[in-house]
DNA sequence: ATGAAAGCGCTAACAG
DNA sequence: CTGTTAGCGCTTTCAT
């Protein structure tokens, strides 16, 4: 900028100026905002970012902070921010925690070390009971400079942002449609995390079975302390219940993986989907598999554009950051695609 | 800084001086050292950002560009390149094109503009004869002040570095397994799609036809010029190659996303796979899914690290960058596991 | 062993 | 309308 200016004769203020739009305030005459303008294109001209931020405290980068990235569901909330964050000028910053405490505490920091105008998360949730909460996630909490959105689920605290889906009415409509389909004893299968999605979820199930005079058991309920879901745990768990004389004619299994390792298992026990028991979930199949479930379809892009909209309109106003937004999506139940086809992992170079 | 100096009452260098470990080399006593530590620490110091990267022109802050990170593929080479890059102290950007060049540009330039440190990236390649080529990457191989490490596949010249597997190999390796399971007539499957992974599998494959005395012929061969795998192109080419006379028992695919896709249509087709035809593809089948394939196992996350390593060696001893490095990494091949079983998709909460 | 001072590239009062 | 000036927070050379 300074061999802008030198160039051209004038201050650097002038330079500055200009380029910053301020042209018109300060009255400058046109003919030397057009030289400065064209000589800036000219030598392609771009501010130094560093310096920049030193001075206006500002980056145009959004932290984004999620377990991972390939699992369906994280993959296309990103799709959707990408939507709105990319026309909107603004750059990404992406870390993933990998289901590691440690990690997403090292990557806020990182984050914020970096200087992001903001934060979007998908957080992970301990398992019950398990001592370290949500302690890390104070600095974005208390952060008033920085302001995050919460994606999918959020602290136990509502002094926050967050854009969900309607886990409790997808969970309610899921378990009243498996009644509807004739099911008198539906089980819940879940892992045992304590998440305010989760937590829903169930609420919504407890709800849909009272609604329609039914009731649980414990016996048809799991709830898994494991993340790994090919793991011997479940199996014996399903195994127990299906062998047990109370059998469930329908489940109600909390997460999308989850859902189709219980199909696996309930089809190893000699029983039939969609004759014998039904099996309700969140999340839709993927277009080259009909698992013969019924789904509860989230709204994943547009979630993930909704919180990338609230974001930037909390960064570039500062006093709305005052409310604590809080947007809840009405997810959509869709019937078991009939009959029943496998496909193959497809779209996967 | 400034206030840690006063409230220790000494100048702003000497604190400087001792932050960066060069207390030894200026002789500073280790009391006013231990007190200056002491107090950092205390305060939770940290420097700023911005101010240190304006003056050091380095970030520590690694660009990545990959056209998406939902493929196994993909996700596989991150996780092998956080492997390496988090305990070295660096942080990644992620950037996504989505198979688009213009955006890919737009995330090359916005990387180098947040003065990203070196560059990681996996580039879109053009449909064969596709005008618009690897122009945009010139901003990488021409900048000699940031390193690029190519992953997967490289540009046309060979003046970079790169790290990928030996597509020739691991072509010529299953082109010869199945020759060695029976088939007579192989036959080859691809997206016409000007890389050099894809020419190397190519000619890898017409060399391991020409071992066993084997012929191709144009009949067998599809080239595709679409990525949508499910569009009707590729149905109607290979239902077009099995109706044929000479109708192939053994073919060779590509890419694993392509492969699943062509062995739904073999099977619609009415033929059986493993007994009336084989099928041999690159990339490994995920756990829950035994696709009865022939695969070369690509080393995906061992790629993802052997580059970040390569990209911090760059970094760290420029003088390094005047030699080109080409990290060929030779892959596994995996035989069909046997019976084909047809899992559902697992762990995608 | 420690401090003064210049500068990285840009912004924003304020004075002409 | 344009120029002067004082930072932003840190590094580094050069005196002391």
């Amino acid at each position: 900028m300074k061999d802008l200016a030198a160039q051209l004769g004038l201050s650097r203020t002038t330079v500055s100026l200009v380029l910053k739009g301020a042209a018109g305030r300060y009255r400058i005459s046109s003919t030397t905002r057009d030289r400065v303008l064209r000589a800036a294109r000219r030598a392609r001209y771009r501010p130094n970012y560093f310096a920049r931020a030193l001075t206006m405290r500002r980056t145009g980068v959004i932290g984004i902070v999620f377990p991972n990235v390939f699992e369906t569901f994280m993959s296309e909330v990103i799709k959707g921010m990408e939507d709105v964050l990319y026309p909107a000028e603004y750059t990404m910053m992406l870390c993933t925690s990998r289901f590691d405490r440690e990690l997403e505490a090292r990557n806020i920091e990182q984050l914020r070390y970096r200087g992001v105008d903001g934060f979007l998360v998908v957080f992970n949730a301990p398992f019950r009971g398990e001592p370290y909460g949500y302690g890390h996630l104070r600095p974005l909490l208390n952060d008033t400079s920085r302001p995050t959105v919460f994606v999918d689920r959020y602290p136990r605290t509502k002094r926050c942002h967050y854009v969900v889906q309607d886990d409790y009415r997808g969970a309610y409509d899921a378990t009243r449609g498996l009644a509807r389909m004739g099911c008198r004893r539906i089980g819940y299968v879940s892992l045992d995390i304590d998440a305010t999605s989760v937590e829903a979820r169930r609420r919504g199930y407890e709800a849909g079975l009272r609604e329609r005079g039914l009731r649980k058991s414990t016996q048809n309920t799991v709830l898994l302390r494991t993340r790994d879901s090919t793991s011997e745990d479940l199996a014996a768990a399903i195994r127990r219940m299906l062998d047990g004389p109370g059998r469930p004619d329908g489940l109600f299994v909390t997460t999308n993986g989850l859902a189709h390792r219980v199909c696996e298992l309930v089809e190893a026990c000699g029983l039939t989907l969609n004759r014998d028991i039904q099996i309700a979930t969140f999340g839709s199949d993927p277009p080259w598999f009909a698992s013969g479930m019924l789904c509860v379809e989230q709204p994943r892009v547009e979630m993930g554009a909704r919180a990338a909209r609230l974001l930037t309109q909390l960064i570039e106003h500062p006093r709305r950051r005052r409310v604590w937004k809080h947007c809840v999506i009405r997810p959509r139940l869709v019937p078991p695609s009939a009959p029943a086809r496998h496909g193959r992992p497809g779209g996967r170079p």
